[in-house]
DNA sequence: GAATCTGGTTTCGTGAAGCAACCTTATTTA
DNA sequence: TAAATAAGGTTGCTTCACGAAACCAGATTC
């Protein structure tokens, strides 16, 4: 691939994707958030390759998503738990189920996102201004820090 | 690459990554949202190879997140607008600028986004219950919707 | 002490991602 | 009329991402 890198973007957008832009980092950190824990139950549960795991695992580690707690008596046994970072990914994921939710809908019922102490659905996420009035993208003014422009979309 | 495809999974985060989950696709839908419609105008800000360009284009229309109009007077002349499935990205978009701003700050300003009304910047993105009081991962129940689970993160 | 579990690493082959350069067609401008 | 611009298409090449399978080593279990 060669693919090309945004480590030092001014893109803030491509600055993300560099750390979870790829297709399996995402899913790995949305399986943390479903609670697997663990090297084997990764791999059992997303199908993926052993070395792409433990790629993904290491790059994760490295960027501060996920931190690698040894939890063998002995050592030789961990865990890979999410970190306040990689915790913050939430309303990433969230916003990309409820996309795909609205606009691919699969029939298979699948996983249920609830409210843990009333049982109640969640509210579509949605952007906001500071009142928590929400704002399309037409209401959002998009201007360069040092020049002057905002498009219309 | 030969790449692992979730065209059928029955996990929405997956199908969300299908459509727009590889490096350029997402970058481009945000440059539409800058703005940018036309081809040349996307190849000069991106700086994708044009190959490349013209397949993720082609894949985003077919995927109905842009429509290529045609805005020639005789033709051959085209814009790519977002429709209001891409437009509905625009979450996904934010909470990524958010994140990266929070954990990867840069130094350079960057763009700056407002409402466009009040002037005033936005509200961090969050997952929210039905009367929009924010929600914490752990406060959110994960649970199969046949089985039952729901684990600790 | 043999088997198994866990968490990897190594090797290898394939194909796709990416870039660059050149070509085409049509339109617009100088 | 010549040139420049717009929107690509095509080819050729390189490299790396990915997957499969084998191998490995420490700890535990039988």
């Amino acid at each position: 691939m060669a693919r090309k890198r945004f480590d030092d973007s001014n893109c803030a957008v491509a600055r993300t994707l560099n750390e979870v832009g790829d297709w399996w980092s995402l899913l790995i950190v949305l399986q943390a958030m479903y609670g697997t824990r663990r090297y084997v139950d990764f791999q059992k549960e997303l199908g993926i390759a052993r070395n792409i795991l433990s790629d993904r695992l290491d790059r994760l580690v490295e960027n501060e998503v996920l931190r690698k707690v040894d939890v063998g008596e002995h050592g030789s046994r961990f865990e890979y738990r999410l970190t306040d970072k990689g915790r913050d990914l939430f309303p990433i994921v969230i916003a990309m189920r409820q996309w795909s939710e609205k606009w691919n809908p699969c029939p298979e019922p699948g996983l249920d996102l609830r409210d843990r102490a009333t049982g109640r659905p969640l509210r579509q996420l949605c952007v906001q201004d500071a009142d928590g009035k929400p704002l399309t993208i037409r209401e959002v003014q998009i201007a360069d820090r040092n020049t002057e422009n905002s498009p219309e979309v």
